[in-house]
DNA sequence: AAACGAATCAACCGCTACTCT
DNA sequence: GAGAGTAGCGGTTGATTCGTT
C-alpha cells in the first residue's frame, strides 16, 4: 500500500507530492461521507481541498459515485440487469454511464467491468470480435432469449409478497465487509413492464429496417411512460447467490449456433 | 500448503464537454 | 469569443481474490 503513495504520476507540480493515490482507507471514507453530507456532492475540487483529504477532486468524486453513495448497489449482476446491459449495449455501445442510468444503483464502472470480464470473455472464448455481427447475432439469438427464459422462470407470482422486500435505508453507511443486502424499493409491475419493453425492442430492432435505431430507442425506452429518472428501482431478492456461469450460454449452444450461422451465411442482421 | 494463472474490480489517466467569468 | 476551471466519460492498469494443480 505504501508504494501507492510514492507512485505519483508527475512530479511537475509541487503540490502533487502530497496527493494520495490507491485504495481508500475507512478513515478517508468517513471523512468524505461526512463532508458530502454537509456540503453536498458537487464541487469536488473544493471538497478535496477543504476536507483535508489528500486526494484529487476526481478521486473523491469517483470514490463517492462508485462506492460511498448511499444508493449504490453491490453484489452480483442479476439476470434482469444482464439482459438490460446486453440490450442497451446493443443500442448504445460503450455508453456506460448512459446504460447505468437504466440500472438503478449500478455504476458505469461496474457495468463496464461486467462487460469486459464476462461478455468480452465469451467473445474471446468464441474467437470472434465482440463488435462483430456474428457475436451480436449469438447474443441476440442465444444468450438473450436464454436470459429471458430464466427471467420468466423466476418472475414473482401475482401474489408476490412485498413484505419480504428489504428496504435499504439510504442513511445507513455501507458496510464494506459484507455486501449490501439485495432489495430496496421493489416495484414488480414496473420491473416486468420494463423487460417486456426490452424484449419487444429485441424483436423490433432487427425486424424493422425502416425504423431508425433512435426511433426504436425513443419509442421503447422513453416513449411509453418509462422514466428512468423517476423509477424507484427493480432489485430482486435472493440474487446474491446468482451463479453467473449459468447465465452464459454453454459452449455447446454457442458452437451449434455459430455452426448454423456459418453454414447458412446469415448476413441479414444488422445493428447499424 | 504452496505456487501459479485467471478473474474481478477499484482506482487511475487522458480526454472532452460544459460552465463561468 | 477566449480561457480557465471543473465535471464527467470511457479506456486502462494493477492489486487482490479465487480456483486449480
Amino acid at each position: 500500500m505504501e508504494n501507492y503513495e510514492q507512485n505519483l504520476n508527475s512530479p511537475a507540480h509541487e503540490e502533487d507530492s502530497d496527493v494520495r493515490k490507491g485504495p481508500w482507507t475507512e478513515e478517508e471514507d468517513a471523512i468524505l461521507v461526512n463532508f458530502v453530507a454537509i456540503h453536498g456532492d458537487a464541487r469536488w475540487n473544493h471538497i478535496a481541498r477543504s476536507s483535508g483529504l489528500k486526494r484529487t477532486g476526481k478521486s473523491c468524486r469517483l470514490r463517492w459515485l462508485n462506492y460511498l453513495r448511499p444508493d449504490v448497489r453491490r453484489g452480483n449482476i442479476t439476470l434482469e440487469e444482464q439482459f438490460m446491459i446486453l440490450k442497451l449495449h446493443s443500442l448504445w455501445g460503450n455508453r456506460w454511464s448512459k446504460i447505468a442510468q437504466y440500472l438503478p444503483g449500478r455504476t458505469d464502472n461496474e457495468i463496464k467491468n461486467y462487460w469486459r470480464t464476462r461478455v468480452q470473455k465469451q467473445a474471446k472464448h468464441l474467437r470472434c470480435d465482440v463488435n462483430s455481427n456474428l457475436f451480436k447475432e449469438t447474443m441476440k439469438n442465444v444468450w438473450m432469449p436464454r436470459l429471458m427464459e430464466r427471467i420468466n422462470a423466476q418472475t414473482p407470482s401475482p401474489t408476490y409478497d412485498p413484505v419480504e422486500s428489504v428496504i435499504t435505508d439510504p442513511g445507513q453507511p455501507i458496510d464494506k465487509q459484507t455486501p449490501v443486502e439485495p432489495g430496496f424499493v421493489l416495484n414488480p409491475d414496473q420491473h416486468r413492464h420494463q423487460f417486456v419493453q426490452a424484449s419487444e425492442l429485441c424483436a423490433t430492432s432487427s425486424n424493422s429496417p425502416a425504423e431508425t435505431l433512435s426511433d426504436v430507442q425513443d419509442r421503447v425506452v422513453n416513449g411509453s411512460g418509462y422514466d428512468p429518472a423517476g423509477q424507484t428501482g427493480f432489485l430482486e431478492l435472493n440474487d446474491w447467490g446468482c451463479d453467473d456461469g449459468d447465465n452464459m450460454w454453454t459452449d455447446d449452444e454457442s458452437f451449434w449456433f455459430l455452426q448454423d450461422q456459418l453454414c447458412h451465411e446469415t448476413t441479414s442482421f444488422s445493428y447499424n
